[in-house]
DNA sequence: GTCTATAGCAAGATAGAC
DNA sequence: GTCTATCTTGCTATAGAC
């Protein structure tokens, strides 16, 4: 008569109680011995289900683009036009990170790490990497955009790169609610606008295969 | 009659054992202890010279920063051609830092937490990070490149960013000899070089405003 | 100012019993 | 699945020698 779910719950459990410590303390010190005592259950329970500290965080992160989507789409739906819906979908990102910027920015050193699973960069980490990916990619699809055909559909790895680096400006952004990175969004899309315009003119030419085999490389 | 320079010695062996162990074994395993240990000093000498562990990376940073003005001194006085100078300034750090990248990839997490002094963007860090834009200013100034005027005054922290990001590359290259960032570098140049051509267009005059304003929000 | 020895804390992680 | 006990290691503290 043991629950079929039991193990899910804890997992739960403990996951839910370090995301509120995360955002109650900070990373660094919110101690494991500390959410296992929160959560009710032994340090070594919370090692069953969590294998480290870092394993916690990446929960976050899936959390995290779940709700990027949920508050993408209404844009996705509303506009049109290529920049209003990169803008809106980038800005979509801040309004849900916003709350979490404090602690987000303390164990950004974690994603950074080549070697860890956390890194967007990892096997691990396809399957959010890939929806990230898929994201820009409805922004592109769904818009007027008009840009060279073969860029047009390297586009979306070269939009998840400037959200890496919009991410990057947003953790060190120490202007109050991250104003500075919605100022950064809003003078870098109109650019990213302008240029993939320009992608079709044929002075252009030279510079869109440069940028389209710069983009396959980076893909790997 | 004691050594003046006693102090000096003893910090140099304990920096020279620390990095000769980083490299031996990766940062992760090597402990302070061991590191005391091999050095023939005490835990505690070892923390009275360097207060914590990430501060022996530090050291790496400077020494490798030192190193790779060398090596880009003979690029600089041979090539006057703005590509042949990037390109070659950009290959000299590989070459000085090739030797290091099994644990430079290591550590790399220490510079990428934004509170840390360690980073790139800190206050602690600005004397490395402007020696490294004056190495970029040194790559334009001696140029025969034709560019935007006001763009060339923020070129340099421009082709700083850039080698941010070639160096993001280069910790998760795992190519053989990191052939694969050397690769990114002939690829990347020839573009940024003809993108620096280009700004001088009228066409790409309201580009090119862009990018040096969005070059000022980001030097802050 | 330079250095040793040692004891001890905090916290991430593990072992093994139940 | 869950626990308690233990280990490891970065780091600190103290007391003292030269």
């Amino acid at each position: 008569m043991t629950e079929p779910d039991r193990g899910q719950q804890t997992r739960e459990l403990i996951v839910d109680t370090a995301l509120r410590l995360f955002r109650e303390r900070g990373y660094d010190e919110t101690t494991m011995r500390a959410v296992a005592k929160e959560a009710g259950v032994s340090v070594g329970n919370a090692y069953y289900y969590y294998a480290s500290k870092e394993n916690l965080v990446q929960e976050f992160y899936l959390r995290l683009q779940v709700e990027h989507e949920a508050a993408a789409q209404p844009v996705l739906e509303r506009e049109t036009d290529f920049g209003a819906r990169l803008r809106g979908v980038l800005h979509a990102w801040l309004d849900v990170a916003g709350a979490y910027h404090a602690f987000a920015a303390q164990f950004f050193k974690i994603a950074a790490e080549p070697t860890s699973p956390l890194s967007p960069f990892s096997a691990e980490s396809s399957p959010s990497r890939d929806a990230a990916i898929a994201l820009m990619a409805q922004v592109v699809e769904g818009s007027t955009a008009r840009a060279d055909p073969e860029l047009r559909a390297d586009l979306p790895d070269l939009l998840w790169l400037m959200t890496l680096g919009i991410v990057l400006y947003w953790v060190h952004d120490r202007s109050p609610e991250q104003a500075n990175t919605r100022l950064l969004i809003d003078r870098a899309v109109p650019l990213v606008d302008r240029l993939v315009g320009l992608s079709r003119l044929r002075i252009m030419r030279s510079v869109t295969r440069d940028v389209i085999a710069l983009a396959r490389l980076l893909r790997g």
